[in-house]
RNA sequence: GAUCCCGUAGCUCAGUCGGUAGAGCACUUGACUUUUAAUCAAGGUGUCAUGGGUUCGAGCCCCAUCGGGAUCACCA
C-alpha cells in the first residue's frame, strides 16, 4: 500500500474513534445540483450597498470533495456532483461546538481527503470575487475514499493541468476517468440520447421491441468468426451470437409486423480503434417493405437523432474536418456506379481478369479464391468508401457477397442491398429479405462449399430457418445499424474505446 | 497476427556521456475567517513494467516477457 492509502486508512479509523461512520447508512435528502445553484442564483444589491440573496438560501447537495483551500478558520471546498461543480464555503466558528474545534480542525482539516463524499445543508452566496458558493452549516461524511484520485487542475484560463490521459488506465479504471474528467459523460449521455430517439422512433412506427437468444446452437445471420462456449447439461456446443437477424426473422414468420432489437454481438476477431469483441447492433425487420423503404426511414432517424443531440437542434455533426449533414434524402449510389465514377472501371463488363489485372496495378491485395464479386468489394473498399463522406447509400450488391438477400427485381446478378456510408464508414446495411426458402437453400448451400474450401467466415446451413420460411415469410425489409460507430459518429470521438464503459482489455498485469 | 513507439513518485512528466533518483501537483506538519491552479514556511515520496545479460558500475546499452498506443491485415 502507498503512503497515501495507508494514511486515508489511518484517517478511516481516527474518524470512527471520533463517533463517526465513515459509511452511513442513512440516506441523504439532496435538494439542489451544483450546476443548477450556479446557473440560477440571483441576488438584488440595494440601496444600502447590501446585497439580498433570493434564492437556494436552503440546499442540501451531495458528492465528492475535488479541492479543499484552507484560510485559517475559513475552509473552502469544490464539491463534485452529477451535474458539476460548485464551492463550499465553512467557517470554524458556525461548524463546532461551542469551544471544541475538533470537527472542524480535526475531521474536516485533517480527516477529510480529496474524493470523499459527503453531504451538506446551507445557503448560496457570491463571494467577493463573484462566485457562486455554498455558506455550509453542516456538513456530514457520505463516503471515505481510500485511494488518490489523480487530480486534474484547471486554471483562470482553463487550462488543464496534470490531466488524467494515460488510455491503458482510464479504461481499466472508468470509474476514476469519469470522475476526474467529467466532461466525458457527455459522450455516454449523447449515446444514451441516440438510443433513445432511435427507440422512440421504432415505436412510432409501431414496431415491438423483442430479445432474441444470445447462446445459439449455430451462428448464422453474418459472416465472422464466432466465440464458441458450452453447456453442461445439454452437452453441446453453443455459440455467441454473431447476428441475431435469423432470430428476427423467424418472428417476422410468427406473424409481428415489425420487430426490432437492440443487441449486443460478439465476433472472435481482431480488436483495434474500430473493434470490440462485443458491440452492439440495433436490427429492425418489417414486413410488407422493401430496401427502398427503409432507406427513407433511416434518413428519417439518423437526422432525428442529429438533431436531438445537437443544442440548437441543428442535422449537421462535426467530425475530424468534416461537417456532415444529416437531413435527407441521402444520394443513392449503385455500387456499379460509385466504382465507375472512382475508378474509370466497369466491373459490369469487366472479366474477372480485368479486375484482377486493375488490382494488381492499384496493389490492392487479393488472392486466388476470389471471385468477380469478391473482388468488386475489394475495389470498393480500396478506392471508393474513403470518399464517402456525407451519408450516401450504396446500393444493389453482387448477389455472391450477400446469402440472405433477395434478389434483384429487375437487375440479374444483382440484390436488392444497401449500405449506408458517413464519413468513409459503412454504419448501415440493409436489404429486402430474402424469403424464396428454395432460394434460401441454395444459398446455404453456397456457402457450405466455400466453407468447404476454408472460409471460416461462412455462414453454416440453418435447417430451422428453411423451415421457417417454407411456411411463409411476407415480403420483409430489415437493417442493422452499427451502434458503436454511429455512437463515435455523433460524439466525435475516433476510436470505439471511447463510446464503451468498459472496453475489453487484456488482463492486468498484476494488482 | 506484423511493424514502430511508449512504460520513472498517487497524477503529469524531466532524467545529459552509463557514475548511487528529479520537478509541479497530490501528501505530511505549521500559519492564515471570502480563498479559488489559494498563498507562505518546512518535510519525503520510488521493486525506474518484469526477468535475464553486458559492465567496476545500468532508469539509460543488449535480449526476452507483460501491458498500452499508433499503423497495417481482418472485420461492423
Amino acid at each position: 500500500m502507498t503512503e497515501q492509502e495507508l494514511q486515508r486508512r489511518e484517517s478511516l479509523a481516527k474518524l470512527r474513534e471520533l463517533g463517526i461512520d465513515p459509511y452511513p447508512a442513512e440516506m441523504f435528502d439532496v435538494t439542489a445540483m451544483a450546476a443548477d445553484i450556479v446557473a440560477n442564483y440571483e441576488e438584488e444589491v440595494l440601496d444600502d450597498g447590501t446585497k439580498n440573496r433570493l434564492n437556494y438560501q436552503e440546499v442540501s447537495l451531495a458528492g465528492r470533495v475535488m479541492a479543499t483551500r484552507e484560510a485559517g478558520k475559513a475552509l473552502f471546498m469544490n464539491l463534485q456532483d452529477s451535474s458539476g461543480r460548485i464551492q463550499l464555503y465553512m467557517r470554524r466558528d458556525e461548524l463546532s461546538d461551542g469551544e471544541d474545534h475538533t470537527f472542524f480542525d480535526v475531521v474536516l482539516k485533517k480527516l477529510l481527503d480529496l474524493g470523499d463524499y459527503v453531504g451538506v445543508r446551507g445557503y448560496a452566496f457570491k463571494t467577493k470575487t463573484g462566485e457562486v458558493t455554498v455558506h455550509v452549516l453542516e456538513i456530514r461524511m457520505l463516503a471515505k475514499s481510500l485511494r488518490p484520485l489523480p487530480i486534474v487542475k484547471r486554471d483562470a484560463e482553463g487550462n488543464v493541468h496534470d490531466a488524467f490521459t494515460d488510455p491503458e488506465q482510464r479504461y481499466r479504471m472508468r470509474y476514476v476517468d469519469l470522475t476526474v474528467n467529467p466532461e466525458l459523460r457527455q459522450i455516454f449521455i449523447k449515446r444514451s440520447r441516440m438510443i433513445r430517439t432511435m427507440r422512440e422512433y421504432l415505436d412510432e412506427l409501431g414496431l415491438l421491441e423483442v430479445e432474441t437468444p444470445v447462446l445459439q446452437p449455430i451462428h448464422g445471420g453474418a459472416a465472422a468468426r464466432p466465440f464458441k462456449t458450452h453447456h453442461n447439461t445439454l452437452d453441446m456446443p453453443l455459440y455467441l451470437r454473431i447476428a441475431n437477424e435469423l432470430y428476427l426473422k423467424r418472428l417476422i414468420v410468427a406473424g409481428f409486423d415489425g420487430v426490432y432489437e437492440f443487441a449486443k454481438m460478439f465476433r472472435n476477431e481482431g480488436m483495434d480503434r474500430t473493434h470490440n469483441p462485443e458491440f452492439t447492433a440495433l436490427e429492425f425487420y418489417v414486413a410488407y417493405k422493401d430496401y427502398n423503404w427503409l432507406m427513407g426511414v433511416t434518413e428519417t432517424m439518423l437526422e432525428r437523432v442529429a438533431r436531438a443531440l445537437n443544442e440548437d437542434g441543428s442535422a449537421q455533426v462535426q467530425a475530424g474536418e468534416h461537417l456532415i449533414d444529416f437531413s435527407g434524402p441521402y444520394p443513392r449510389l449503385t455500387m456499379f456506379d460509385a466504382i465507375q465514377k472512382h475508378t474509370g472501371l466497369n466491373v459490369e463488363t469487366a472479366t474477372e481478369e480485368d479486375l484482377r489485372a486493375y488490382c494488381k496495378k492499384a496493389h490492392i491485395e487479393i488472392d486466388n479464391t476470389m471471385g468477380k464479386a469478391k473482388l468488386i468489394d475489394e475495389i470498393f473498399g480500396a478506392k471508393v468508401e474513403d470518399h464517402l463522406i456525407q451519408p450516401t447509400f450504396l446500393i444493389d450488391y453482387p448477389v455472391e457477397m450477400s446469402p440472405l438477400t433477395k434478389k434483384h427485381r429487375s437487375k440479374p446478378g444483382l440484390v436488392e442491398r444497401f449500405e449506408l456510408f458517413v464519413n468513409g464508414k459503412e454504419v448501415a446495411n440493409a436489404y429486402s429479405e430474402l424469403n424464396d426458402p428454395i432460394d434460401q437453400r441454395e444459398r446455404f448451400e453456397e456457402q457450405l462449399q466455400l466453407a468447404a474450401r476454408g472460409d471460416e467466415e461462412a455462414m453454416a446451413m440453418d435447417e430451422d430457418f428453411v423451415r421457417a420460411l417454407e411456411y411463409g415469410m411476407p415480403p420483409t425489409g430489415g437493417i442493422g445499424f452499427g451502434i458503436d460507430r454511429l455512437a463515435m459518429l455523433f460524439t466525435g470521438q475516433t476510436s470505439i474505446q471511447e463510446v464503451l464503459f468498459f472496453p475489453q482489455m487484456r488482463p492486468e498485469a498484476k494488482p
